[in-house]
DNA sequence: AAAAATATTGGCCTGAAGGACAATACAGGT
DNA sequence: ACCTGTATTGTCCTTCAGGCCAATATTTTT
């Protein structure tokens, strides 16, 4: 899992490189010719005033990289960023100078389905939520997170409806190697089939 | 770090022991006499009618280890109970039956200081926070308007991933039947097959 | 280097799903 | 009485889904 920091400080800042030695640092996200399979964890380092900045690169990282796990690292944290961020997909917010301990625990969680806020920022949450009714819009599920790349592509395409010949078809490969993808995902997602599978990865259950 | 199942089931889920072999299964709480520093994780079996357990249970392990997570696994998932659990401080909500597979990643996820939810439970509160704002009423299908009623009551069935069997049973009448109300309905619809009526009354389509 | 996932494909088999082509019974409206 | 729509059930048949038995190559992790 690859981990790319983009910040207008070239360089980084020191935790970052201390926990990730390994990381990019680029100052501006770069165009994704490679289609790599591997998920990506995009450290965005916000400033107050880049509001515009982060919402477009959000964006084209959703676009470019359907595997990617964003995470916001704030300058001077607060929870109205924190929740249009996370609003937008991000799936981890912190601030921009966590020591590099608390950063590798975020990167952990992450990588695991989990999500990572603040303790305030949760129960800021929770309480609001508590107390009203509320609507649900649309958005492709997180139990995508548990599924592997390939496994994660049949089960969007059979959760449309699609028979297995037509997965084989548009993602070119065997039926049978389709089957084996859907059955490895039933597996991993506790649904008995495929339309289980429909109704969880359309948040039905 | 320690795992503490607490069920009615003796023995627990199959799941569980699969997914921590090592781990004690009790029915109860017991109480804490050891001064333990170490973090201990407490897997709470949840059954809809008994919510008040729950709640004692929770408290009483929040007072005896200082240090401890709760997750909660339900039987009936819902988000009310969700809600609920989280307000009272747990960090992880799931399925009872969730596969071993999805309990470590519970575990791995909380024991860095994450947090674990159901998507639709994560954007709810995430929405509803944000916006504060518009609900939006429960609208059932427009398109179960062009069903019968003996059409209507099998395809909810059916869109709950029931099997024909299933529903025959729930409506007493035969699978030969259910088949007949299915087929008219998927004409009526314009389905082609029961996962099409499952998204479309399900408002995917 | 070794171990563990992941991606791919094969064949075989069972059971479910859904269409084709029916029949019967009952309700309500013309 | 007659027609129409609904509800019910039957048999036969074909296709599809998904499980079970694999094997192999590549990638990732340890």
């Amino acid at each position: 899992m690859q981990d790319i920091f983009i910040s207008p400080l070239s360089g980084g800042l020191a935790g970052w490189v201390e926990a990730f030695p390994h990381a990019k640092i680029a100052d501006f996200l770069k165009p994704n010719k490679s289609q790599a399979s591997e998920t990506i964890v995009f450290w965005l380092h916000m400033n107050a005033d880049r509001q515009e900045w982060l919402t477009k690169t959000i964006k084209q990282i959703q676009q470019q990289y359907t595997q990617a796990k964003i995470v916001v690292l704030a300058n001077s944290p607060n929870q109205a960023e924190a929740l249009y961020a996370m609003s937008l997909g991000v799936v981890a917010y912190s601030h921009a100078y966590s020591p590099a301990q608390v950063l590798r625990e975020i990167k952990t969680v992450i990588s695991h389905g989990g999500v990572w806020m603040g303790p305030d920022l949760l129960k800021r949450l929770i309480e609001v939520s508590s107390t009203l009714a509320g609507n649900q819009a649309e958005q492709v599920s997180q139990h995508l997170s548990l599924l592997t790349n390939r496994e994660k592509q049949v089960a969007i395409e059979a959760a449309k409806g699609l028979s297995n010949k037509e997965i084989a078809r548009i993602l070119d490969i065997t039926e049978r190697t389709v089957k084996a993808h859907l059955s490895a995902s039933f597996e991993r997602l506790g649904a008995k089939d495929r339309l289980h599978l429909a109704l969880m990865l359309n948040n039905k259950s």
